[in-house]
DNA sequence: TCGGTATATCTCGTATACAATGGGGATATA
DNA sequence: TATATCCCCATTGTATACGAGATATACCGA
């Protein structure tokens, strides 16, 4: 059983910049990669973190590597168990539940700024986004479409002006992403729909109201597509089976 | 000048307990620790939080420290910047508009539901906070006062139910602490109001569309009294000074 | 054959050592 | 006296070494 081959030969994927480097930008690419790959479902909900081999992969100590996890556990990416290490997170039914309620409440609220603030270069690169996604969805790439998906409403928080608000709304995309991986019937998510194109229209024509009351009914379309069955693998709870 | 005095004799201030311990419980304290003493105002915005003295005032190494600032800084209570260390964060004018704006949408927001769910048992919680929140400012405990303003909103947000969305309204808290403590008038920050007792008073009655009101109307008046004057101290703009 | 215990190994948690960078103070010069 | 420059030190960034906890495995006994 090898535990890790080569662990001499310099000949690693990460070229191992000298000890310094611009350090920031780097962790911070990083950090873009590790995040990316669980949004895109290539890592999926309970999958190991190992720093060892994390480490190893990106060409930086595990020191960097645990900030970066740190990371990723406060943005509820990963999650960190104190001496097993680190997994991705896997989402229970309550919090997709509050996820989504989140959304409504704050995707929806935000709608009548973007209506009054958002510009014909905004619309622009929100078309585009929503082309790319649909044929991405069409052409079976559903990684692409998932992270486009949530490109899209980060992207259309960020017009309302609010940095806060927005990166709230990105996290919960983020984390929506999550529970894509878990509760949502593979080859259907919301798929086919031109929910986002037609949403564009309503904040082109200035009519914010009816873009949130839209946003509302996607967001709830999205959520009703789930399955969510709360499956208990992990600590089946024998009180509840055995006791009355 | 003595840079690091004893580097052998255990005899240092802290215990020093053992290198394992229940480091988690630790770190959590020396969080709450620093959060506190921000929220509360005896750290003051522009504070600089150097890794030394910090790890030699909880006895735990710089690593410990490191972690828990990085977790600060992402709940943007201090500001890292990149070989200069940590500081207490010092709000801009701008972010303090956006975090009363989410307040605004999310803690009214939830009114309804804390409405609904709200429990006695939680009515007289939140009654004993609102008294000694006031008790608090009739003898001038500033800090205290504003400690149990913030956990008052938080508690609150918790009963909703939502935990996302109530982990958010506890951070817009904290950073609300910090907008007080730079912008707003000493000696007059919502003092005197009885606000949360009249916004118990509403959810014992069950009247939820009174409570969102009357919550809209609080954090508009705490945003009211603020001086947002954006000093500009640092980077003086001497083109818009010489300019015209 | 099954169960329990002991050991081995893997992985994380913490501390420490070392390198590099930026700022502040001191000095020199105009 | 004011300003510019240079050097040293303070402080952070990174890596690595060491120790502990937990899990898996193997061995032994019933």
């Amino acid at each position: 059983m090898n535990q890790r081959v080569k662990p001499s030969p310099p000949a690693s994927p990460a070229p191992r910049q000298g000890k310094n480097g611009d350090g920031a930008e780097r962790h911070e690419a990083i950090h873009r990669s590790i995040s990316d790959a669980i949004i895109e479902h290539r890592l999926k909900p309970g999958a190991r973190l190992r720093e060892d081999a994390l480490s190893e992969v990106f060409g930086v100590s595990r020191t960097g590597i645990r900030k970066i996890l740190q990371r990723l556990a406060l943005e509820q990416l990963v999650t960190l168990t104190p001496r097993r290490g680190a997994s991705v997170t896997r989402p229970t039914a309550d919090e997709a539940k509050d996820v989504f309620d989140a959304r409504q409440m704050v995707e929806c609220g935000l709608m009548s700024d973007i209506a009054r603030r958002i510009t014909q270069d905004d619309i622009v690169t929100l078309k585009d986004m929503a082309r790319r996604e649909r044929e991405a969805l069409r052409s079976g790439e559903q990684s692409v479409a998932i992270r486009l998906s949530a490109d899209f409403h980060t992207y259309l928080a960020r017009v309302s002006g609010n940095r806060t608000l927005a990166d709230f709304v990105e996290r919960l995309c983020s984390r929506s992403s999550l529970i894509l991986a878990v509760y949502g019937n593979a080859g259907h998510l919301g798929c086919e729909s031109h929910d986002h194109q037609d949403l564009i229209q309503y904040l082109e024509d200035g009519k914010g109201e009816r873009a949130a009351a839209f946003m509302g009914r996607h967001l709830k379309a999205i959520e009703a597509s789930l399955s969510i069955v709360e499956e208990e693998d992990e600590a089946p709870n024998l009180f509840d089976i055995f006791a009355p």
